[in-house]
DNA sequence: ATTATATAGTTTAGTAATAAACTACATAGG
DNA sequence: CCTATGTAGTTTATTACTAAACTATATAAT
């Protein structure tokens, strides 16, 4: 193998996140529960980490970073599985409210449990120092990234 | 806003990566050269990056972590815009050879130029000494996803 | 009050990915 | 040799995303 050319850090930097996030989202898909795809989890997981009880579709859009349509296909699915509910909002005529149903809190545990020995290798390789270390690098780059974002 | 569970640092990492990923490739995407997608950029970075003269599709594919059907895809736009030619491979009835042409690597070079005022947030958001503190844990990271990939 | 503008969610058209079936050629073993 | 198995690339069906058009409701300005 011939050395690669220098790149800017950044370049590089984002090159390998990029890898990792195609890695771990292969594997994640791999072992999810059937009818739970990855954009269906991440909304499971927002709800309960940010501990929404109640939340709006284009709130959830938002935070989850997809479109609103795209929102609306992943709602349906979810909802479909009855993992979560999706009412009328009662003071606005326009909105709905998403909320998660006991099913949906515990496909989400055993989604954790599954995902769990996916991510060991991760843990086993890299120290918690070092994550806490690369964590608020991360951070930043995120913050960067979304603050350029108009 | 409530104050997040706490979850795995390999989750919450990873988490980040997956932020960081979808942000990065919106932003490079807005800006590409027209007809050229984020994966005919990596294709064309890639050949160049490794210093790859001529490389099969299957190889590239692999490289870039794609399957061999998404590779068809990206090398027809990517000859039909001109900016690689696809050749019999003279040793191997069954194979291809992938080669870039001056305009593939021009593209690529105009491709950097618009990309690179993208990224500078980040470049200046985070210091050479913070990126270079960071690549090599996302590197573990990285080789321990991929180890686990079977 | 009326009208203009903004926002919530859905739908549609277009793009690009995967998995798996398929075609064609290569190679190793009996 | 011939046959079995493997590999390179393409095709097809399915999935899920975005951008933009659309419907319905809310809100602000005169």
């Amino acid at each position: 193998m011939t050395k690669p050319l220098n790149d800017p850090a950044a370049f590089v930097f984002l090159n390998e996140v990029a890898i990792i996030e195609h890695l771990a989202r292969t594997a994640a898909e791999r072992v999810l529960p059937s009818g739970l795809s990855l954009a269906g989890f991440t909304v499971l997981n927002h709800m309960i980490r940010m501990r929404h009880e109640r939340r709006a579709p284009a709130q959830i859009a938002n935070a989850v970073q997809v479109t609103k349509g795209a929102m609306t296909g992943t709602l349906k699915r979810l909802e479909a599985e009855g993992w979560i509910s999706v009412t009328p909002d009662p003071d606005d005529g326009r909105g709905k409210v998403v909320t998660l149903t006991a099913e949906g809190r515990a496909i989400r545990e055993t989604a954790l449990k599954v995902l769990a020995p996916e991510f060991a290798p991760v843990q086993r390789a890299v120290s918690d120092d070092e994550m806490r270390l690369a964590l608020p690098i991360l951070q930043k780059v995120r913050a960067a990234l979304d603050a350029a974002r108009d």
